[in-house]
DNA sequence: TATCCTAGAGAACGATAGTTCTCAGCGCAA
DNA sequence: TTGCGCTGAGAACTATCGTTCTCTAGGATA
């Protein structure tokens, strides 16, 4: 099942996943991430068929990952309102590692996005599997269908607000907005 | 005051602008940019020292024209909070144009953010001075200070959302937060 | 008219990218 | 021991980039 080749592949793509996301896609060449993965080129290019492949990869990686902390710190809260609001508290921790760069799906749409479309079209079903997450969850919590879409744009300006500023401090402004966000439409449907 | 070098200049950032916003900064070639530009090379490497240069004198204009929009659309509103919302107003008018393809600055950003730190610092700046414009308004609205991040945090997801996604949706769900999120504080502030 | 200055078109240059190729060395089978 | 096949290091190749240089032509001036 796991065999030479399994690890080699990890160590590129971890290596790829770590400069990419720290430098750019295009600011790191195949020299460098191959130093970085200690993996020879001739063997990477005998694992995938090219730079880009390692990109898609990468970003596949990524948004499982994504996936699995957002779900991990959704399962510590038992309301829906506070599973809800558990995304901005995964948003807080992340925004504080020390290598947190953004969104690694918006800033390769911003890189690639025009010229490449397999890159958008990875960062559009990012954004959308994360929409969807919300959504059910909302329905849970009897909210109307527009709170979601709501908690979700918190999310995404908070993503960016904290790569550009350097700051960790959209998470808790996110978090209040939503908290409000939610209760106000809690309040209208009950109503 | 005006002669052939501020025309061909203004040819020459006219056409930067539109490549490296359509296309991204260095998917755009320097013989591409002559191109569009109708100006030589030599003549633009006459009026600036480099594509850098040419990149920051293009953001330092968007900025400048962001903020002109913005403020046209405030001009129009009369109390505070319709000040707030028309930003919403802004937002929708332009996410519908055709060759919307996300904020520049985030595009920037994300493309050279971590490897130009002079791109990365006119992002901040330009966020910054969005997030302060929001402030002064709110203030006058009466208003805690918490409410002018939270807005930001919705142009900003909204501006994401919008590029990834390729709707104007955005807008509109960001103007309706907003307005639960004003009235929410006025009200908190009232009682 | 002869000369000089400017300016444009694009070739040239040096650097660097992604990808492929060469070659030397190692392990293993017979 | 001998030969074979695989692997790794990195040189080589091809393309493209930002930038500079060359060369030509045209217009103004004396």
């Amino acid at each position: 099942m796991s065999g030479p080749d399994d690890a080699a592949r990890i160590a590129v793509l971890d290596a790829a996943d770590r400069l990419f996301y720290g430098k750019g896609v295009q600011a790191v060449g195949m020299d460098e991430l191959r130093s970085e993965a200690g993996i020879s080129l001739k063997r990477i290019y005998a694992l995938f068929s090219s730079k880009d492949e390692i990109l898609r990869q990468v970003l596949t990686r990524r948004n499982e990952e994504w996936t699995r902390r957002v779900l991990a710190h959704a399962s510590t809260a038992t309301t829906p309102r506070d599973k809800l609001l558990s995304v901005y508290d995964f948003l807080e921790e992340w925004f504080r590692e020390d290598d947190f760069r953004g969104c690694a799906f918006i800033n390769s749409f911003g890189e690639l996005g025009s010229v490449d479309p397999e890159v958008a079209s990875f960062a559009r079903h990012h954004k959308e599997s994360f929409q969807r997450y919300l959504a059910e969850v909302a329905k849970t919590s009897g909210a109307p269908d527009y709170l979601a879409p709501q908690l979700a744009l918190l999310a995404e300006g908070a993503q960016t607000t904290a790569a550009i500023s350097g700051t960790a401090d959209a998470a808790a402004q996110a978090r209040a907005a939503a908290a409000t966000l939610i209760d106000a439409a809690l309040a209208a449907t009950a109503a």
